[in-house]
DNA sequence: AGTCTGTTCTATTATTAATAGAACAATGGA
DNA sequence: TCCATTGTTCTATTAATAATAGAACAGACT
């Protein structure tokens, strides 16, 4: 699994991480139950702080795509790959939203649109 | 033109400031040319720091969404509503890219996609 | 003349991001 | 049983960001 951290972006390092375990999840790379690396060993692979892996996974938690067992280790939520609940919609569409508003500022048709979400679609499943 | 801030949000107040009026912009209710509140006005209406207009103002010109006028006032970028350049594509796919991933994590099949994009645009164009 | 414009400056406060190191208790393999 | 590994918790520091505040400036407009 491939992960490119930008040190110089406006996001910050942990949510880029986050996003690309997402991202491996999505291109079915991660599969529900498997164990991801210990915050030790994932951050010294990384080159980061232990810390920020453990924010990331706890921002995962969060969402429900990972599942932290006490001592145990960090694993692709069984429920990581799910229907998305009601809550799920709520967050996509609040995240959308801004984007969507700009977009059409930029004279982007719904088709356009589209295009460009098969785009994304097919540049992350492309990776494997 | 309504604006609501929620002081709560993890999303900071300027950038909500900014977000809403983008949406102005896109449901076109806001026009090029459009002269924009004055920093202290605005930030007395919506009970903010005329810093923080600022803030604002100054992403959006970033942006090029808005005109910066020294002494004179903020105006709608005559070019506010344009056909989206090689620049404003690549910063479309970066902020979507990782809501379509977590979107594929939770089954979206495009059509899903496409329909909650057109749930949002019908969302902020009804409100007029 | 006087108000309004965005700008600039210094300042303070609170929060977040990232790093660092140490210690803890429980797991699990040798 | 021993011992390395697990995520957790604690204190700490540094840097950056967000938001506020107040004052002053120079140019525009009336």
């Amino acid at each position: 699994m491939f992960i490119e951290i930008e040190t110089n972006s406006v996001v910050p390092i942990y949510l880029q991480l986050a996003q690309a375990i997402i991202e491996g999840v999505a291109k079915g790379e991660l599969k529900p139950g498997d164990s991801m690396p210990s915050v030790r060993a994932f951050a010294a692979d990384l080159g980061m702080n232990m810390h920020t892996v453990n924010k990331a996974y706890h921002y995962l938690e969060e969402k429900e795509f990972i599942q932290i067992v006490q001592k145990k280790g960090v694993f692709i939520h069984e429920n990581g790959v799910r229907n998305a609940s009601s809550s799920d919609r709520e967050r996509l569409q609040k995240d959308l939203r801004p984007i969507v508003a700009e977009a059409l500022c930029l004279q982007l048709s719904k088709e356009d649109l589209e295009q460009l979400v098969r785009d994304i679609i097919l540049d992350i499943k492309e990776e494997r």
